[in-house]
DNA sequence: CTGCCGGAAATGCTGCTGTAATCCGCATTC
DNA sequence: GAATGCGGATTACAGCAGCATTTCCGGCAG
């Protein structure tokens, strides 16, 4: 699930992402309220997480401004207040939910998968399967025709994006970007390398390749004869 | 006292929340058994106040299924059943009480007062097993192959929160919210220094290892071959 | 005062990750 | 068909991130 976190504090934001990171969803970070209502108005979140107090542009305008823009993305509001008038506000605002801090983070995932199949959107899947290729993303264990591969975490990465795009081409700049986290081209070979360490453990000893080279385009997953 | 009341009807609903809010307690309402189901796992509530019919999930369906993921949480029953049957089903199904519509609010209030306090004596598993190591909740002692390993307040949160998750990934912040209550990042290193010292009770002299690095992930702990 | 637990910091070490060098194979050209 | 060039595959290696271990010290109980 993609998840934006509309929050000031740098450590709490930080914790965040990393905390939804290893639950298996992905998180982007916004630092203030106008940077904040600029991305969620890209409408591409399954979920926003929003701090009441921040920067530039306070949180509950933002919620206002993209309700008021039609966006119907589930909203959590944040907030240092517990006063039943502050959850009240909140809630006419537009969002869907509230969380006092200090909150267990463990509460807030468990909200912010409520809000996510309320809006009716796909489950979460923790496990994806290509073939008899299958992948955990909360074990980082990948299984290939019932035997367990142990991934490391770049390839558990590289392995994660080309699943939840199989069957589509993925090119090395959406590699570089979503995997490394590179926005240039680093000039070295780092994708190459690492998709022939990937093979050579996910495809070795396997009969049929699922993961196929397309010459001066990318790479792409997906079982012979399906689409 | 942290309450969830998971509860379909709205009048009921903003009733109990506001009662118990009066009697000094903080309650949190999900209207339909899916959510209840799902905040409840997240193992922030003291005690769960669950009315058997539900829109989604049937409440007992939901205490069952916490149950069976080793949720403790005491939980009392709503219903507007009296009979002894029912009773019986309410609480062969994981219920700790049961209380039938009407009630007063006062009567609540003190089961859920007692539930409370009784916490956790109830019929719960008291030693965990896994391979050949084993805790016993009460005495907090541990033992590996029949060797008994005293151990410290802290490792035994540790091993506990590890045993109970035994099989899955446990990430640095579930062990940081669950076994430390910290709420954020402490930036230093205190889980390795915990799990370093954990493992040489546990595993130096035994053989095989059963705490396991994930690493990028977290750790895990499980016998080599099973799942 | 004394002992002991728990957390922080310093230190050690393993093996993952990126770079670069080299090799391979396909396609295009003559 | 041979030559050439280009994109991709493989392999070796070194640096360093991430985890493990050790040490130290403050705080608290007895």
């Amino acid at each position: 699930m993609k998840i934006l976190v509309i929050e000031d504090d740098r450590d709490s934001a930080r914790y965040l992402e990393k905390a939804l990171a290893e639950s298996g969803h992905s998180a982007d970070i916004a630092a203030d309220g106008e940077t904040g209502f600029t991305l969620a108005d890209s409408g591409t979140y399954d979920v926003l997480v929003v701090d009441r107090m921040l920067p530039r542009r306070d949180g509950l305008s933002v919620v206002a401004g993209l309700r008021a823009k039609g966006h119907r993305t589930p909203v959590l509001i944040l907030s240092a207040l517990g006063e039943v008038d502050d959850r009240v506000t909140g809630l006419r605002a537009g969002g869907d939910d509230y969380l006092t801090k200090p909150y267990a983070f463990s509460e807030l995932l468990a909200r912010v998968e409520v809000l996510q199949r309320r809006n009716g959107s796909a489950d979460v899947e923790t496990i994806y399967r290509v073939g008899d290729l299958e992948l955990d993303r909360l074990s980082h264990m990948a299984k290939r025709a019932g035997h367990e591969i142990v991934l490391q975490p770049r390839e558990f990465r590289l392995l994660e994006y080309l699943m939840r795009h199989a069957g589509q081409v993925v090119t090395r700049t959406m590699l570089l970007e979503n995997v490394w986290e590179y926005h240039f081209d680093p000039q070295t070979n780092v994708i190459d390398v690492h998709v022939s360490r990937l093979r050579s453990k996910i495809e070795k000893g396997f009969g049929v390749p699922l993961l196929h080279t397309v010459r001066g385009a990318g790479y792409m997953l997906k079982v012979p004869g399906k689409i």
